[in-house]
DNA sequence: GGCATTTGACCGTA
DNA sequence: TACGGTCAAATGCC
């Protein structure tokens, strides 16, 4: 019976189910590797990420076999009716033909957890959008270098719908530009985003987060700050999706989904691409 | 003044 | 034709 539940479900969601149990028992060998070199602060952040993947992966089966007095499926299935469902948004994100994608979701545990959403590399903001049945708009994101180093690596950055703390990151190119050379592997694995200081500028870093900020609907605080704190800047009504002009190292999960030829990049980084 | 962001307009794709 | 992605002029900040 399950697997009759299962072919009802969407060849999509059967693919995204495997690729995320596929990256759960990876992680947990990563885990285990990790334990073997006695790396307990590496360790515990491929828990966070694998917690991550786990509550993903329970979603997507709960799509399949839903639990109708369960108040969280209920709330995927209104996200996937307020988003035209993912499979909608999936085809956004494999748009555009010939360019590798990466679509990678970083969860900041806590409105104080930002470090996330830094990569380590120079993004300029190009554009923001409202996104149809999208809760949140999307910002646009190029190479600092593209005109200098001819450097065409974009990303977009878009809060997702319900969950105030998970951004989808999709990533479209490599970057070919100098300072793709540098960014460790460590900065690039899931999972490490926020653990050591970032090559980022103080300024290149608040250019990001300004980019974020600037998703906000309204903008009647001239940086989000309350008395020390972050005014909520995608939300006019919530405390959702709360970016702001500062944060703090600290823990953190990972959410990926990766085009198969970028699977190996996030797990060997180096040897996937010249940077 | 230089650089980054914002935002309306335009373009390509499905 | 609708929508997402990008461009580029306008604007703001340091």
């Amino acid at each position: 019976k399950d697997m009759e539940s299962m072919d009802a479900c969407g060849g999509g969601k059967k693919r995204a189910l495997t690729s995320e149990l596929a990256q759960v028992l990876a992680m947990v060998r990563e885990l285990e590797a990790r334990m073997d070199q006695d790396l307990p602060v590496a360790a515990r952040e491929l828990c966070g990420a694998l917690a991550s993947s786990i509550d993903r992966s329970i979603r997507i089966a709960r799509s399949c076999w839903p639990e109708p007095e369960s108040p969280e499926s209920g709330d995927w299935s209104a996200q996937n009716r307020a988003g035209g469902g993912n499979a909608r948004k999936d085809a956004q994100f494999k748009r555009r033909k010939g360019v590798p994608s990466v679509r990678r979701q970083v969860r900041a545990t806590s409105v104080q957890d930002m470090t996330a959403l830094n990569d380590g590399l120079s993004w300029r903001k190009y554009g923001q959008k409202d996104i149809l049945g999208a809760k949140y708009p999307r910002a646009y994101f190029r190479c600092r270098h593209r005109h200098t180093q001819d450097c065409y690596a974009t990303k977009q950055v878009q809060c997702v719908d319900g969950d105030p703390l998970l951004y989808d990151v999709v990533y479209h190119g490599a970057h070919t530009c100098a300072q793709a050379a540098h960014p460790s592997a460590e900065q690039l694995q899931p999972g490490n985003a926020g653990q050591e200081q970032s090559l980022m500028s103080a300024r290149e870093t608040e250019g990001l987060q300004a980019g974020l900020e600037s998703m906000t609907p309204f903008s009647g605080n001239d940086n989000g700050a309350i008395g020390g704190g972050f005014l909520p800047l995608l939300s006019p009504t919530s405390l959702e999706c709360p970016f702001r002009s500062s944060y703090a190292a600290g823990d953190l999960g990972v959410d990926m989904e990766l085009e198969p030829q970028f699977e190996e990049f996030f797990w060997n980084p180096t040897e996937s691409f010249q940077w």
